[in-house]
DNA sequence: CCAAAAGTGTTATGCTTACACCCATGC
DNA sequence: GCATGGGTGTAAGCATAACACTTTTGG
């Protein structure tokens, strides 16, 4: 059980261990709302396995980080951002899921804000040629398993609409609740009615006025912001008993 | 990131690899409902570290298997019980959660049946001197963060009885609405009405009645089955929109 | 003045909750 | 016959779902 390095010659690529191990690797799920489609990130992998085809945002865990620290010190790498809604979503590690070996990747899942996204800047790394936002709806053949990968973490996002207030983390600081509602409605992928959403949404006390209004076109809109106790209150009333 | 093995001499323990990695466990919680309380199966450490403390069963995943292949093959070598109702709930991941190294541990959730639980017996395997159930409400001190495994996992299995009709996998095959209403009660840590509890419970359809009876000390009560369509079913009216 | 999106109430229905007494059996 | 747990119904309040028109602005 110890992780002891080679102590013949101090050469780089070995550490040697009683019993054979899997790497581990993190990998992202990064949402954001943009043009009034739900998007998501994916890179161009620059070399084999897969080479050009996409892939999620992740990379290997160091050995002094903990998963979640492995999750935000590569998001930061690779775009920028960082202080972001990040939580845990899915370990996947079966055998074959890489052909290089034996890889378990643990699956992250985050949501940007309207802001956050615009500041992203991707940087292309070592392994990455490309990267850019696909709709959901409309996504390309990936790599690895990552098309379940994807498939898992839209059902969470879609429970995490239907039953807590957070789909305001998709939209910049300031919002209309028309906005709201499309993240909703495209997310959810039905219409909702509009009278019930905002009374619905109201009711809870999430989110308050700011003062400001949307100019546009036509009528301007109220602009709404949420409040500070809204985030950790992902209320759900009970179906049973 | 190739896996292989010390080219120089074919020694057992040689494993090498370009970059360190961590060992990856699986650990189960597995739950019952024994003597009307809500018990969690520990072991007691043979070995070092937390010698002679209390830990959840678990051990190493094989390099060809897969995460949920590795639970179940474990939980039937350290209890012999096989096909149960298991789930992933989380993966721990912190650096120093297991002070020979690093060590992630995927932790499963398993709900038995009371059948399930009797026919269980613990191959007190190399490393367990002791194995015994512990009532959930009063645990001994946990070896590693074993303790934030069970908090998680009695966050889910509340989840669980909240919003879903599964608080039956914890029973015998036939049980009565009373039994089935003291596992709600005690997962739940709170009374409830009986009326309401049968009325809602019988108005999911899960449940029939086998047309038997429960023979006792009093007046004998009717004894129900979960249908066949129960357990997929686990159905929850949304809070939003 | 026209187009477009913002904004607003009411009603019917069904679910939830609170609550108390009789029934069947063993001893 | 009494102690014990099994079994049952109703009414009030609340949340949900369905539904259409007026308001405000820009062009």
């Amino acid at each position: 059980m110890s992780s002891l390095m080679s102590n013949e010659q101090r050469q780089p690529s070995a550490y040697t261990y009683e019993y054979p191990r899997p790497s581990v690797t993190v990998d992202m799920v990064l949402y954001a709302f943009l043009g009034d489609q739900l998007q998501v990130l994916l890179i161009q992998r620059g070399g084999e396995p897969f080479k050009d085809q996409w892939a999620l945002p992740g990379g290997f865990i160091n050995m002094e980080e903990s998963l979640e620290e492995a999750a935000r010190r590569e998001l930061e790498e690779e775009t920028g951002v960082r202080d972001v809604y990040l939580e845990q979503l899915y370990t996947f590690g079966a055998p074959d899921r890489d052909p290089r070996g034996r890889v378990i990747t643990v699956a992250y899942f985050v949501l940007l804000s309207a802001e956050e996204a615009a500041q992203l800047q991707v940087r292309s790394g070592d392994d990455a040629h490309d990267a850019r936002w696909w709709n959901m709806y409309d996504l390309p053949k990936l790599a690895f398993d990552h098309d379940r990968i994807l498939e898992y973490a839209l059902q969470r996002l879609r429970w995490k609409l239907e039953w807590t207030a957070l789909g305001f983390l998709l939209l910049p600081r300031e919002f209309t609740l028309s906005e709201l509602q499309s993240v909703y409605e495209t997310v959810l992928h039905e219409p909702l009615d509009k009278r019930n959403f905002r009374r619905k949404i109201l009711s809870t006390g999430v989110l308050e006025e700011t003062g400001n209004k949307r100019e546009g076109d036509h009528r301007p809109a109220k602009l709404y912001r949420f409040t500070a106790k809204a985030i950790e209150l992902e209320q759900a009333r009970r179906r049973f008993p």
